[in-house]
DNA sequence: ATAAGGGTTCCCGCAACTGGAAGGTCAAGG
DNA sequence: CCTTGACCTTCCAGTTGCGGGAACCCTTAT
């Protein structure tokens, strides 16, 4: 397989798999004309790093749940570390979120959103409260 | 004022105040050393700008956000719509991240964590489902 | 004289790609 | 045989919002 069959198949952009490829996520044999040949095995990366990417793990963490997944005497307790760390920080940064969301629809809420300048919102961020602390 | 100074009061690093500068966010004076001199409404800009940055928006937005807060003559509508733009985008995020939260919790509840291999996590990742179409 | 504690510029690096330029390869059509 | 077009290759630059560190200047105190 050349690399547009494998993109299409994984549904992974050639540029990523490239990029994969140059940080030894995948490594695919080349043929005499320099072109990468990819093998079914490949593919079957390809798609699990695509699967784990839309989970939001990082290249890092794929590259630990992929040489978990390849190593047949993992322990799945090192799996289910790096999933429950991600889940925390999938957490941490919805509460992030949700704290600037409830402070946002509060200050929009307050706007008239008309022609007129007076604004809470930027009243908001211009705030002198402690910002300019002495 | 210099720069330490004018970080410890707005909060932001001395390397953010820099960068802010080199994109045209704020232009202190200098002094005859080639110090950066700050006026008081520099310390101010950059207070807005951490107070916008804190609620997520990007220094794009917050480069808009200052000129409307600068323009006496702006509508609060133009304002509101970053605003609500910028909601959107948290929304999105945050549904996105839901989204992953809810997939992983349930695998990180099927998989079992202890020494043995087996492992729902990694069953789901390496799922031949329609990720290899043909 | 020198040491500490400011400040300055410049350049690299991060994550995870994306876009584009310049060029090699291959199969089909005129 | 030549060309066209669709592939493929490498390399380089840019994205966002800074942080780290080098190498150097300025000021003040001891």
């Amino acid at each position: 397989m050349n690399i547009g069959d494998v993109a299409r198949r994984s549904g992974l952009p050639a540029k990523t798999i490239r990029y994969y490829e140059e940080i030894g996520l995948v490594e695919p044999l080349r043929g005499p004309n320099g072109y990468r040949r990819f093998r079914e095995s490949d593919l079957h990366k390809l798609a699990f790093l695509g699967r784990a990417r839309s989970l939001g793990f990082s290249l890092e963490d794929c590259r630990s749940l992929l040489a978990l997944y390849e190593d047949r005497t993992r322990a799945s307790a090192d799996v289910k570390k790096i999933a429950q760390d991600h889940i925390a920080r999938i957490e941490r940064k919805m509460d992030e979120l949700r704290q600037m969301h409830e402070t946002l629809s509060h200050l929009v809420e307050k706007c008239a959103g008309d022609h007129r300048p007076d604004c809470p919102i930027l009243a908001d961020l211009a705030a002198e409260a402690d910002c300019c602390a002495k």
